[in-house]
Order: C-alpha cells, then structure tokens, then sequence
RNA sequence: GCGGCUUUGGUGAAGUGGUUAACACACUGGAUUGUGGCUCCAGCAUGCAUGGGUUCGACCCCCAUAAGUCGCCCCA
C-alpha cells in the first residue's frame, strides 16, 4: 500500500522521461511554427466550472470527476481536461483584449476516474490546442492540420482522422427531432442504454456498438442532411481546405463528442493498434461555450490528444528515441590519495561544460572502468599515484581503445576537441 | 460502473500438494601487479501480489481484497 501509486497513476522514470521530454519538444516545435502560445492553467478549479463548461449530464462531470472539499469548504474538482480552464483564463484575463484571435497550447496533468487500462489511466497527460475569437472555417482546418503535423513529425503511421459536423443550436434541435421521431417506433429494440440516451441525447445513440447492426440503424436520418445553411457550408469550407493541404480523411455522420460544448465541426484521429482506446485526439468547435461561460458569443475551436497513447502508439510502431546515455568523461581514481585530486578533476570537467561522472565506492580499477563503459563514457581519465606525481593523468579513448598521457592543464582541451 | 484473464527474484520467466523454487538477462565480486565492452567462475527469491481458509503439509486447491490487462462503457 505504501509503496504502490495510487490506482491508474504512474510514475514516469528516468528510462522513459527522455521519450517524454522529446513529444513535448515536437508540441512546442509546432505551436511554435502554428503560433501557439502555451497557458498554463492551475489543476484544480471551482467545481461549478467543470458542471457548466462540459455539462451537466455528460459522463465525465457525472461519474468521473475527482471532486472534494477544501478546508474552506469550497468544492473543487482536479481539472478533468483543460478547454473549459482556458476559456475561464481567456475571460478572466481578458486575453481577448490582446488581439481578435487568441491561440493557445497547454502541455499538462488531467484526471479522471475511470477504470484503469491501458492507454486510459486516472491521472493523465494532454496536450491541446485551443483558438478562440475567429469562427472562420480554416481555423477549424489549422487546428486539425496541427494535430496531424504533430502526429506525423513523431513519425506515426496509419492514422485515421473521421471527420463530422454537429450542427450549431439552429440546426440540431431540428435534428434532434427527426432522430426521435425516427427511432420511437423502435424504441423497445433499443438497447437499456439508448432507451435513457432517447430523451437525453439522441445523437448518442447513433454511436451506440450494441444497437449498431439493427437494420434500422442504417436509415436513421444523418446530421449532413439535416445542417442549417450556414453550418452545412461552414463544413464544406472545412473539408475543402483540408483536401487542399492533402490531408485525407474520412466523413463519419456518427462521430458525436462527448462534451456538450461542441459545435460544428467535430473530429476524431484514431490509431486502430491500440485497441479499445484508440483515440489519440479528438476535438472540434465550440462556439457556444465562451458566452455560456459568462463571456461575450466568442466562437472557438480546439482539440485534445493523450499523450499516453501518443507514446504507446510511438512505442507500438518503434519510434521511441535512442535513451542511450552519453558522458564526455569518467575519472578513474586509483587509491585513497587519488580521491581528492580526482574529485576537483571531476569539478574542473563539469565547470567546462562536459558531462562527467566518477565512482565514490572506492572500487577497483576494473570496476570503475566497467561502469565508465556502462555510462557511455567517450573518455576515460585514470588517477593514479604516478599520475598524481606528474601532474597527469592517463586519457583513455573508449572508442579506440588508445590511451597517453597528458598534463591536467591539456586533458580539458584534449577531451572538448576529440569528443 | 460491468464481464473475462493474469499476478513467482531487479527484469524475462520455468515449476511441483510434501526434504535445496529451474534457466536466462541484469547486478556484485573474482580469473596477474593499474584498464571496460568477449570468455570463464562465484554470489544473488527463508520466498512465489496481500489476507483468510481447506489440508498432517500449499507457491501450486478454495474464498476475499488489491493491482495489471482485454473487452464493454466513456474518452484523449
């Protein structure tokens, strides 16, 4: 118990945190080059903000929030994703004041709890993107490019990017009705779930798997054909744009987000390999979540990725970085008289910018030359009684397997102009 | 939240109702006096997720709990 992390965390080692720290260079290379500023945004907020912004009813707020009390009786919940804490910063800070089109990134810790599995773990990371002020569609087409580049430059192959509109508060409840007066007469066929999904949310039934062979499924009427003018052509800007990028992709009518901001625009990447938690990112527009916040009607649009599942799907496909250890020098101290000489040889490297290490065990010479191996020493320097005399010390290429001596003043030039 | 499977040392793992729990890798030490990566030798689980129970006796049988994992659900 003491010694385990609590359920669906983990702890990200030194073996792994090269492969981590190389994803969030990728992030920051990109938005960089998108013109994405990153916010960071504290992991706990007002409860009421989670309850408004994603939405009473959709699971995330009703079963899965890490939610208590602080000693000031406040409710607070530890942020289940980071859209709605953005938006709260955008307002709060009036970053719209800064300009008419405000893009942002975030890189951080999101909590959720679920029943832990492979690539969906309690405490979780995410990188997202979000673009608040424009309501033009290429917009909509930057932000699914940006999530593609990223994916891409890490080298990932085999992705699948679904692509939907959701229709905006116009459109949908006509949408809505159509799908009810649809589906009532079969309303006993339905699966339990989609019986409580018929008054709630409609539209999540057409993402029902247990319903999804029913012969009246195929007929259900689609969201396309039901788009207001302006959505419908909003969606077909998007599409457009994106087929011009060469950026493939695949109409799926019944992608529906889970969080009920979402407006228009709605889209998916999935990397089938991972199984039942396949979705690397998702994400879309929502226009109405600004002024629901409290704002003034702001359009928007974001997306999230799981950087687990990034980095599974990295590690599936054998993209993960070289974590091979490099060390410019090893000191090879030989005696008790030689620990001090080689403790301040060992600071004088550092202080001059190479990486160096030394043994402090007082270990044989074998043993300190096996460990100048396992670091990846590119040299190591032996401190022995004569080389103390001499002023010396006895420089060893590991890679040529050669060795000389040289004086201390020289071993410093000698190692920065052969490494 | 629901159902299935799994759980042996630092790691990958073999194994049996009964006196010493294979093997490999890793690690530590040694094989000439001050030299790594190859080779050879030695050491390295009083313990088989945890807690109960059955039994003369359990790591191997039963129950519970925990964690992991697969699928559902959800989503990133």
């Amino acid at each position: 118990m003491l010694t385990n992390a609590p359920r669906g965390t983990k702890d990200i080692l030194p073996d792994s945190v090269g492969s981590w720290n190389y994803v969030e260079q990728k992030i920051r290379d990109i938005c960089a080059r998108f013109g994405y500023e990153e916010i960071r945004t504290p992991m706990f907020e007002h409860t009421e903000l989670f309850h408004r912004g994603i939405g009473e009813g959709t699971d995330v707020v009703d079963k899965e929030m890490y939610t208590f009390t602080d000693r000031g009786g406040r409710s607070v919940t530890l942020r289940p994703e980071n859209t709605a804490s953005a938006v709260r910063a955008y307002l709060q800070n009036k970053l719209y004041g800064d300009s008419a089109l405000t893009k942002l990134f975030y890189i951080g810790s999101m909590f959720r709890y679920d029943r832990p599995q492979a690539g969906r773990m309690r405490e979780f990371h995410q990188f997202g993107v979000e673009a608040l002020g424009e309501a033009n569609p290429a917009v909509d087409a930057e932000i699914i490019l940006l999530a593609m580049e990223f994916l891409k430059s890490l080298g990932l192959k085999d992705l699948k990017l679904s692509l939907n509109s959701v229709g905006c508060p116009s459109c949908r409840p006509a949408y809505r009705q159509a799908l009810q007066e649809y589906f009532r007469p079969h309303l006993e066929e339905l699966c339990g779930d989609c019986k409580d999904r018929f008054e709630r949310s409609p539209l999540r039934i057409l993402d029902c798997k247990a319903d999804a062979d029913k012969e009246f499924m195929a007929g259900a009427p689609k969201i396309t054909d039901c788009l207001c003018d302006e959505c419908r052509e909003h969606f077909e800007q998007v599409q457009s744009l994106l087929t011009e990028a060469g950026v493939e992709f695949e109409l799926d009518p019944r992608l529906v987000r889970g969080l009920d901001y979402y407006t228009k625009t709605a889209f998916e990447i999935k990397y089938a390999p991972l199984g039942a938690q396949s979705a690397v990112a998702g994400g879309g527009r929502y226009d109405g979540l600004i002024e629901e916040m409290g704002g003034n009607p702001t359009p928007a649009v974001g997306f999230a990725t799981g950087l687990e599942r990034v980095l599974l799907a990295l590690e599936k496909q054998g993209l993960l970085p070289d974590a091979r250890k490099q060390t410019d020098a090893f000191v090879v101290a030989l005696g008790e008289a030689a620990q001090k000489p080689a403790f301040r040889l060992l600071q004088q490297l550092r202080g001059a910018g190479l990486t160096a290490l030394m043994d402090y065990a007082g270990r044989s010479m074998k043993a300190q030359m096996k460990q100048a191996g396992k670091a990846g020493a590119r040299f190591a320097l032996i401190l022995g009684e004569d080389e103390i005399k001499e002023n010396a010390v006895m420089l060893k290429d590991m890679e040529k397997s050669q060795q000389q001596k040289v004086s201390l003043d020289e071993v410093i030039d000698q190692i920065t102009s052969n490494r």
